[in-house]
DNA sequence: ATGTACTTTGACACCGGTGTCATAATGTCG
DNA sequence: CGACATTATGACACCGGTGTCAAAGTACAT
């Protein structure tokens, strides 16, 4: 019992003695297949190590049982390192696939590409999941164009008012608030916030509002001088913390939009002489291992990877079949570490 | 200009006013396709947004242009988390892949499961690449299946003598030497390995025998009380120093198969009061990113995850074009840091 | 024996491209 | 002007499955 080349539908149904429909029935278990012809079906197919063909079946079936990825780069990241929070996104979302029977094809994007999303077009997967930082005034207007296309996708990021798509997120306001909390009962009084505070990163503006609202609230602001714009590096959080103390700011707390630019502040900070947690207490974003190791342990703003990817997963898949799905919330959660424990 | 549903080649032909097979060919500019003719056709392509049916395409021609990666995971590993070493690899390959104009499926997969690896088999990948710690000897069985049905298939990880398959690897030998050098040279005498050094684990063994061997030149002897058992896992290598400290081996220097178990072993270091590097010195594998942040910062010898990402897809590539190639040895290199450096 | 319902099967069109072959149109040369 | 090469195009089979429809076979009631 042999085939040249990889066994067919037709070659079972040649040892098996039964036509090719047949087989192709009995191989997905249709109830409309005599038992006995089922168990030989499988037996011969056994046998000869036959797996369905995907692209005939996702051809037929117009469905590919597939979910794409698409990644963002931060456009100055450094090429070959990737941004370990959204490395922890994608263990996830894998994992989260695997579990509802989906594959994923993972593929990486330069923002300022045009990155039409051809792998739902192309039939390759049944939709898409949008994940990366990244100057969301950029890329709206291709995010429009999906919708007109009517691809179904999912996006991780910041939820602004009136944004088109369909997007699962961190509760960025409450975790900022969370951030100012903390600050406010460890009875600081002099705040600045190192991140891109504009509409071009919405997820660390959204931060930073939470933030500085609930500081106005307790009668602290955080005005214009004590904001240090950085993107989400090391480098990016080290140099505009130290203009900052070039500038001769004065603060005791420090809150960054994310932990990559709180490691980098806190080598500036370490290198000024300032003492972490009792000159300024730091609190950073996202929990990413890093910030469990450094000294002084990051305080951070935890979030969910696991539960993130979980939501985008199913809620991308219930999209699919066409059911009504709105925004996600996820709930942040804040870490105590050193670096606020004086 | 308007079609029901996706435009399919069919609607190209119709609008562009030429046939079916005069569509296919211009898009994919063929020389056989006159330039006007090309054009028109370019120009309704685009208007319509057409994008090739990739299952139709691949059904066809029979190949994918899509590679498959799966991952193993450390059975004993957190669900949730992914070792950042491999998520590393993950990275990279990722980005070796787009630049080659091939897309990635990702999989996870449980070493115990029955991994047949059944994306190339069902036409969903070109080729597969394996990537993961774990017993060896548990799937030699299934390399052996996989070689069996000519699938195309490369793996990270030892290159035992004898094993059947094709790999790209780390210099792990050349890696435990750079490790016992440096010992050497730090005058160190009582040294110790954390991790399994048996051919269940053929990349750990390796990198023991580099250390070992070439200890023993040096008249140092690094025997079986001198080793401690553990899984690439922080955890486990906190454990294993501990019993060793229990057990009241003396030792000035260790030597831990991963950097995740460097990094638990360091801690269980401090824990007994030991000072690193005075009185012991440590040395990881890996340079994942959290070597760099721990206190006091890990030397470690460093894998090239980049250009280990680039071989794996490129060594896959030529097998998948028939080339003949052979197994790949990439060079370690050792970095120092603190946790050397008295 | 005849009619009806149900089970099981095979024939066949179809998904949307790609590759081969035949043919029409044009150009070139003796 | 006829023979022949060259260029451009269309018709059609094909990749390997899935879904529909008709029909054969069996069971049971009338």
């Amino acid at each position: 019992m042999k085939t040249k080349g990889k066994a067919t539908s037709f070659d079972i149904a040649h040892f098996a003695g039964v036509s090719q429909s047949t087989v192709s029935r009995a191989l997905r278990n249709s109830p409309l297949v005599n038992e006995e012809t089922r168990r030989k079906v499988w037996e011969v197919a056994k046998k000869l190590n036959y797996k369905v063909d995907k692209n005939a079946s996702n051809l037929r079936t117009q469905q590919s049982a597939t979910l794409a990825i698409l990644l963002f780069e931060d456009p100055t990241g450094d090429e070959s390192q990737i941004n370990p929070f959204f490395l922890n996104m994608l263990g996830s979302i894998t994992r989260a696939c695997a579990k509802e029977g989906y594959d994923l094809l993972v593929s990486f994007q330069s923002i300022s590409q045009d990155w039409r999303a051809e792998y739902e077009d192309s039939h390759r997967a049944d939709g898409i999941i949008l994940l990366g930082y990244g100057d969301y005034m950029d890329y709206q207007s291709r995010l429009q164009n999906l919708l007109s296309q009517n691809t179904k996708f999912v996006c991780w990021g910041a939820n602004v008012e009136g944004r088109p798509d369909l997007t699962v997120s961190c509760d960025n306001y409450g975790g900022g608030q969370l951030a100012a909390q903390h600050f406010i009962e460890k009875g600081r009084k002099n705040c600045v916030f190192i991140g891109d505070a504009s509409e071009h990163s919405p997820e660390f503006l959204t931060r930073f509002k939470g933030f500085q609202e609930t500081l106005e609230r307790h009668g602290i602001s955080c005005g214009e001088r004590h904001i240090a714009n950085a993107i989400s590096t090391e480098d990016s959080g080290y140099h505009a913390t130290h203009s900052l103390l070039a500038n001769n700011i004065k603060f005791d707390s420090l809150f960054a939009a994310s932990d990559l630019i709180a490691i980098g502040a806190i080598k500036a900070l370490k290198e000024a002489g300032l003492r972490i947690p009792e000159d300024v207490n730091v609190i950073g974003f996202d929990n990413i291992a890093a910030s469990n190791y450094i000294t002084p342990s990051l305080t951070t703003v935890q979030q969910n990877t696991t539960l993130a990817g979980q939501m985008l997963v199913t809620n991308l898949l219930s999209l699919i079949r066409g059911e009504d799905i709105t925004d996600t919330l996820l709930p942040p959660k804040l870490i105590l570490r050193q670096s606020t424990s004086q």
